[in-house]
DNA sequence: TTGAAAACTGGCCGATCGGTCAGGATGATG
DNA sequence: CATCATCCTGACCGATCGGCCAGTTTTCAA
């Protein structure tokens, strides 16, 4: 066959999908290699070959959303501000309801996110945003988009059971009652 | 002296000091029993003969706190339902400032606190407040009462540098635009 | 078919964790 | 001074962690 997925994409694939659904499960810091490796059907060392330690599974967990809000973070870059805020807000929200698996891994990593340069590129986005979604230099309005933020992480948490459609309908109206006031 | 501390609550209450400052700088999981004693300048057995396990210290880390929030709760579950939600909001921002530092601690714990029994009341509590601060039994209202308290915990994470009022103000400004909006 | 590169593994290592225990220090009481 | 309960400690334990390495199995192109 000509279009066979060679081995090592297959096994590293397979690694990052049941590291993604441990880690939102038990968390990143009670998630053992082993129990990665365990779940992946392969061994601990395997999951070591693939990648450079622990840290460096977590930054591969985190990349498909990092990707998605650095490209996100680049289209409102070249806004005007009145536009930003808007545009933030409406894709922020599409954002947390697509990775919404994604956002429950950080919060287990959030007290000791600065020290691990695997994921400096996603914290560093997430700063720009933050600004974005206040929509002004404002301290006020910027603490409130960093509360908005911590809202939606503690929302997505276990979240599950709750429909897409319902998470982004709950995160829009919250963004917006905090940062856009009638 | 007739009026000296006796040695044991003297420890004790070391012990829970240094605690609560390691939970809140480095989250409970990452501090061992030997940060703790070494903090409080004593050795590791004696913080567990005097707490007994680490999980004891938590509870006592977090039982001032526990305690305003359960007397909290009392003195709503006797009030008529429309004035229930606006004292909660007062008073939660209120409570949130004052013990900013175990809500900081409480962070690290979330993810399994189901499974601690040390305490279970103080979530159960926080289950009850939600249902206040939320101002009817509506689905949608709920969930921004949820996610309210997860902004408010997010907000006081790391915010050792910010004056109290501005976080009682923040807070309480958070919690209208949320829960009560114009 | 063959041989080298890639993929994979069991076994081991040092470190750290929470927790236990027997016994030493301390201090009040008779 | 002697006694005894309280307070405290060093040493140790079993478990678990992330990580490493020598060697085996699989893959695949020549």
């Amino acid at each position: 066959m000509a279009v066979t997925t060679p081995a090592r994409e297959r096994t590293r694939h397979e690694v990052v999908r049941q590291a993604m659904d441990l880690f939102q499960a038990k968390g990143y810091n009670a998630t053992s290699l082993q129990d990665i490796a365990t779940a992946a059907g392969c061994s601990k060392a395997t999951v070591l070959y693939h990648f450079n330690g622990k840290p460096a599974v977590l930054a591969a967990v985190l990349e498909p959303a990092a990707a998605d809000l650095a490209a996100l973070i680049q289209t409102v870059d070249q806004l005007p501000r009145a536009e930003a805020q808007e545009v933030a807000i409406r894709r922020f929200t599409d954002l947390a309801v697509v990775h919404r698996g994604v956002i429950d891994v950080i919060q287990d990593v959030l007290p000791v996110i600065e020290e691990m340069p695997e994921v400096a590129g996603l914290v560093a986005d997430g700063m720009k945003l933050t600004g974005y979604l206040a929509g002004s230099d404002d301290s006020l309005e910027r603490d409130l988009a960093t509360f908005a933020i911590n809202g939606l992480l503690g929302e997505c948490r276990h979240s599950g059971d709750r429909s897409d459609e319902d998470l982004r309908r709950l995160c829009d109206i919250a963004l917006r009652r905090l940062l856009k006031p009638a």
